[in-house]
DNA sequence: ATGTTC
């Protein structure tokens, strides 16, 4: 193989085999990054990782520190996915498994980000002759005054104390408006949480009460039914090949379907939940301990931390639930866009996948995800029509490239778990390159739909505005980004997950 | 990643 930037290493990384390397370290735990030798890694993502090893240091100093805990805290094991890369202290696409503690900052901060994807009753064929008034509609249903997303007090509460059951309690309102009115059967029926995770139960949302009292009856907010930035988007997309009939078949995708794609998070409600784990750290640090240098504040699996933890899993369990809902409603928007151009339509979700989760197991273990998606294998306990073939794996390419849905083998090496994307080629905040006419091609050729028409002459003249957002978006063009195939192909050598269908993009809104 | 609406 010719010496390319793409197949040159970091230096410190040991190659095992064609789809894993591994970090060798000091504290003796392992750390495998899942990568064929044509995807490149980043150095300073490397440098990031070893931040993640101090961690397990600091574990070690804190079970020293503190007697009686039991089991006693260590990292147990550290995975990259191949899209890892440079993230705030954690890399992006590392998956952590701790014992005796949890790291809130191993989680992202956008609780649960992730993706819902939905499969349509309509083609690609009857869609194409209507997508230049779609991306008219769709510019006014999701920024200019047409989301209309009215929430009761009590289903706003539902939402965060029990995910979408607690949102649909009481059904669709009686006289439904904007989005709610594309709320089906079929969304009511999947509610027995049998094809995917419908909701996160707690039992308060105490942290969050100025979001749901917001003015009192049905009130509209600034929050629900917001894309969010960076690299988040609500995609139409059309079946352009299947590659495992069988499993497309039962997750009822059939070549030409049009599919629905939502990559989003829990906007604000995630940050301040995020920022609650870490005063919580920060304030139950024991005295003894000296503060860890790379600031990344484990809690300790004990008594004494139980109502830091407690209080801490509430308000991440009310971000994660409000993501949920906030996927569904975007992708509500979506279908009132297509049934406005193209007429009524079925649409049924095929699943929805978080990317920054944490899971506290019984026995002690927690298990961290910052940036990947599950990628559990076939079994389970045979309920769940995703049991035959694996969980749905959702892995979307950068603006205008071709999206992968897979099927996740249960890899334990990579603790069943999957990319979230094809990974960045050049850092978030990284001076972007392109020239604004080149960001402009590139914007009419894929129909991205944003929320500010540079295009209307009044908008163009606020130079500021127009500036900052073509500086924002230029670092989520596709030269930010690498190429999505060589990062699923490194999916399945490895055995993590297997293709069923590319996807790809008609028409995508950005935040 | 970071509240674009009645």
């Amino acid at each position: 193989m010719p010496i390319s930037a793409a197949n040159r290493h970091d230096p410190r990384l040991v190659r095992v085999d064609d789809s894993w390397l591994r970090l060798p370290n000091p504290y003796d735990v392992p750390v495998e990054i899942c990568a064929g030798p044509d995807v490149p890694v980043e150095p300073v993502a490397v440098d990031e990782l070893l931040t993640v090893l101090e961690t397990a240091d600091t574990l070690r100093t804190l079970a020293r520190a503190v007697p009686g805990l039991d089991p006693e805290p260590r990292v147990e094991r550290v995975v990259c996915t191949p899209d890892f890369h440079k993230g705030a202290g954690i890399p992006i696409g590392t998956v952590l498994r701790t014992v005796g503690a949890l790291i809130p900052q191993a989680v992202g901060n956008d609780v649960n980000c992730g993706m819902r994807v939905e499969a349509t009753s309509l083609t690609v064929d009857q869609l194409r002759p209507h997508l230049d008034r779609l991306e008219r509609r769709l510019r006014h249903l999701f920024f200019a005054g047409g989301r209309r997303i009215g929430l009761t007090a009590r289903q706003r509460e539902g939402l965060l104390r029990e995910g979408l059951p607690g949102l649909l309690a009481d059904g669709v309102p009686a006289d439904p408006v904007g989005a709610w009115r594309q709320v089906g059967p079929d969304d009511l029926a999947d509610l027995d949480g049998r094809l995917h995770a419908t909701g996160f139960p707690v039992d308060s949302a105490e942290d969050f009460r100025d979001w749901i009292a917001s003015g009192g009856g049905t009130s509209y907010d600034s929050i629900i039914g917001s894309v969010g930035g960076g690299n988040h988007f609500a995609e139409l997309q059309y079946v352009a090949e299947v590659r495992d009939g069988a499993t497309a078949y039962a997750w009822g995708l059939a070549p030409g379907q049009v599919v629905l794609m939502v990559h989003s998070g829990s906007l604000s409600l995630g940050h301040q939940a995020n920022a609650t784990g870490r005063d919580l750290a920060r304030a139950g640090w024991p005295r003894a301990v000296p503060l860890p240098r790379n600031r990344i504040l484990p809690i300790p699996l004990d008594e004494r931390t139980a109502p830091a933890r407690r209080r801490y899993l509430t308000a991440f369990g009310n971000a994660a639930n409000f993501a949920l809902g906030n996927r569904f409603f975007l992708a509500l928007m979506l279908r009132a866009g297509l049934a406005e151009v193209a007429g009524e339509l079925r649409s049924r979700l095929v699943y929805d996948a978080p990317h920054n989760l944490l899971w506290p197991e019984p026995d002690g273990t927690v298990l961290h995800r910052k940036g990947a998606t599950p990628a559990a294998g076939p079994g389970g306990d045979g309920q769940r029509p995703t049991d035959l073939y694996g969980e749905p794996v959702i892995v979307p390419g950068s603006m205008g490239a071709p999206s992968y849905l897979l099927r996740g083998l249960g890899s334990s090496r990579a603790l069943a778990s999957a990319c979230h994307g094809a990974g960045r080629s050049i850092p978030r905040g990284a001076a972007s390159r392109g020239g604004d006419a080149e960001l402009d091609a590139f914007l009419r050729e894929f129909r991205v739909v944003t929320p500010v028409d540079h295009r209307d002459p009044a908008v163009a003249a606020r130079r500021d505005i127009v500036d900052a957002w073509r500086r924002d978006l230029k670092q989520e063009a596709p030269w930010a980004y690498k190429e999505v195939g060589p990062v699923v192909r490194s999916l399945g050598r490895a055995g993590v997950a297997e293709p069923v269908v590319e996807l790809r993009p008609l028409l995508t809104v950005k935040g």
